[in-house]
DNA sequence: CATGAATGAGATTTCATTCAT
DNA sequence: GATGAATGAAATCTCATTCAT
């Protein structure tokens, strides 16, 4: 298992610009040729700029620099997006998308409460790891106190199912005896994904406070079961001193 | 309670003016206004860079503004600390030292295994609370890998105790039967800075996504309670199946 | 005839807006005001440039002015160049590269080899007086140890033919008894430099040292007759004691 | 014969301050402790200030440096010399009467006339070699023109003796019949002056532009034979066509 | 749709000089 | 005579943004 943050390449999402062949004289489709190459444009300048923002945060990164990586001109970023910070709002409406529809596809609902929890679990931890640039933009974003995201509607629509799910999945185990009761689903949701994108998020620190490698596979190993062990840990129902 | 986030002022710590009794018993005038005071002077600087830096990042703080806050000139500044970047390091170090000193004045070795741990976690979600430029610190540090930190040497012995300590606490109550074996004390450390951190970290984008204010004086009561029943679960022993 | 240093404009370089005739004759208006001439505009930098490092040298030039005489931003100017010390660089080439080619033009070849000799005597003393900035330059740059110059790689192509001309004429001479044998070209070639450079580089110093003005017409001509016996005598042939 | 230029060192006039042993705890003469140490501080600034001067120019040399290189603080070089333009000429005016002194010691007038030039020759290129601030110096003032040479009293009085001398020179040799008559001595000091200056002055450059090392021992030796050959071959009478 | 040219405002940093003791 | 602290002004350089085509 390589290291799963490279600088030059934070993101692993679907590269804008490798699906486009240099683009001929002549597009494929003759139906909407103009079209495409917009779609590819924006979706390029998106693509590059949520590497940048991710690597370098919204002050640091450069919009001279996405418009490089992007291949296209400044103007044309502006053109689209307005200005830089509304680029940002679009990146990190986009980021969020992504990682609630990988969610929505695992599916939950199909599988015992502790398998699910498992799953969960698992999730989250490997979703953070594959994808530190959503660690980096939401650390960013708050570094900003969420003011781009609160400008974004349809971000509750987009969480409301998560929850329903982690409260359906309690209610099942609790009914099976193999959760405690009482858990506030919004509250292990948060424990859940604290354990794995603090320590991610925080590795560079926390590597130089403990000397220690916590990136090396090993140590993700470790941290994967101590967060397993940890979660299960907590939701065991209380001992039965009858 | 008042939420402990404020725009105009992140930071808690002792203001440096107060510091500087040093300066003899003949100091002619009591209201210097042009300070002429070495000291005085430097931490007035690191005390503005420390607002500053939270408040906005490395790439967002303002040299100017920094100079403009601690009353002192540009010129000052760049002669005491070279530069912004140099400054910032100099805001890491001091920022680390004064939440290390604070944890090194609980005595937790005073305390049985159970009511040490409590401590701990009390105290490490306490001093999040209270000092978000730690956090904000360290969130600007992360996103720049560290870099600045690894250049401090004073590091890693700083944190040093702090391991042994957990170390010692776990193997008490292991030996008592209360705790666990095989609690690695950096991944539990981790895992309790973890629960706090993140809540209070990310507490402005997930109170957008959850639609809920985490800062209220009751939401973070019930998170304090929430981490210490995480803790306290992970750390239950496996019931004996005899 | 005027002294040939004035404050105002050291050099006599083709103006740069002259230079400019490769917009198509479908150039909208004539007395565009806004440049938008990507070429127009790295000239008209390199000139101020040139001017401005040739009267103040490298650490006295300012950007701000340069930009300033060269009617654009200064942002402009480092798109282009990068930094000042490129700009520097490019203003050396190019500088270099006027007196190459003028000494080209000459066509030594086509003289006999006493007024080859003189022909090139006339032209370096000619070219130092009415390209102050040149002098001025190369001292800056001598100030500098060549560090600039060093990084050029156009440059050694550039004289060589200059050592080769003069070899040649020397070469003919010693054939048709008129010069003496065993000169070296690039010794005599800097003696030639040397001893028009220096009286108008340090006119000043040695106008106030010996209390003359030495860049009259009257003093001028004088030193110019001296430096063509300097060289002549030295040329000559040792007197033979048959 | 070691190279006279060296980075860490341009200059090799008397020390300032090697000659006090890092004065005890007591002055050696009881008669005048203050005055000493006043005239210490001062020469060691001005020392400084040449090397300064000498290896960046007026603009390039930095206060902060040469007060450091000196010794003493900032604010005492102000209360000596008033500003750094001051400070410039001081170093300027020290540096003339330096040459001009060890000029005067020759004595030329006890030698033969062609030996006398001879020797004025080999101690004026002696002297450029040896003085390498001498010459940067020079060529900072001049790119000032002058300006601060010319606010000197001192100057002109200094340089008269040199004139004279080099006058009754030619007038003995041409009386001798081995100089040619009608000799401007102003204008064959220049000369003299210029093939070693020039040479030195432009080493680097000309290093560059012709592809070799013109300060190595070799290349030196070389060019003193050249620059004899040159003087004596200009000084030699017309031949004789009786 | 797309671009290269150009800019204004402001960022960090430097530096000669003065102040207070 | 000497110093460390402090500064104002100005330098180089950056960067988000707009213009003209």
């Amino acid at each position: 298992m390589s290291p799963p943050v490279t600088r030059s390449r934070l993101s692993s999402r679907p590269a804008a610009k490798a699906a486009s062949a240099k683009r001929g004289s002549h597009s494929k489709s003759l139906a909407a040729p103009k079209t495409r190459d917009a779609d590819r444009s924006r979706a390029a300048i998106l693509d590059a700029a949520t590497d940048a923002f991710a690597e370098l945060g919204l002050a640091g990164a450069r919009v001279d620099e996405i418009a490089r990586r992007a291949g296209v001109n400044k103007a044309l970023l502006y053109h689209y997006f307005g200005n830089k910070e509304a680029l940002f709002v679009a990146v990190l409406e986009a980021t969020y998308a992504r990682i609630r529809g990988a969610e929505s596809a695992l599916d939950l609902e199909r599988f015992e409460p502790a398998e699910a929890m498992t799953k969960l679990v698992d999730f989250t931890w490997g979703y953070f790891q594959e994808h530190p640039e959503f660690i980096h933009l939401v650390n960013s974003e708050n570094l900003h106190r969420a003011r781009h995201l609160a400008q974004s509607e349809r971000l509750h629509e987009m969480h409301h199912p998560l929850v329903e799910r982690i409260r359906e999945i309690l209610g099942r185990g609790v009914a099976s005896g193999v959760f405690r009761m009482g858990v506030d689903p919004v509250q292990l949701y948060i424990t859940i994904a604290s354990l794995g994108y603090f320590y991610l998020s925080n590795a560079h620190t926390l590597g130089v406070v403990f000397s220690r490698n916590l990136l090396s596979a090993q140590s993700r190993g470790a941290r994967r079961r101590h967060i397993q062990e940890v979660v299960a840990g907590y939701l065991r129902p209380e001992i039965d001193h009858a």
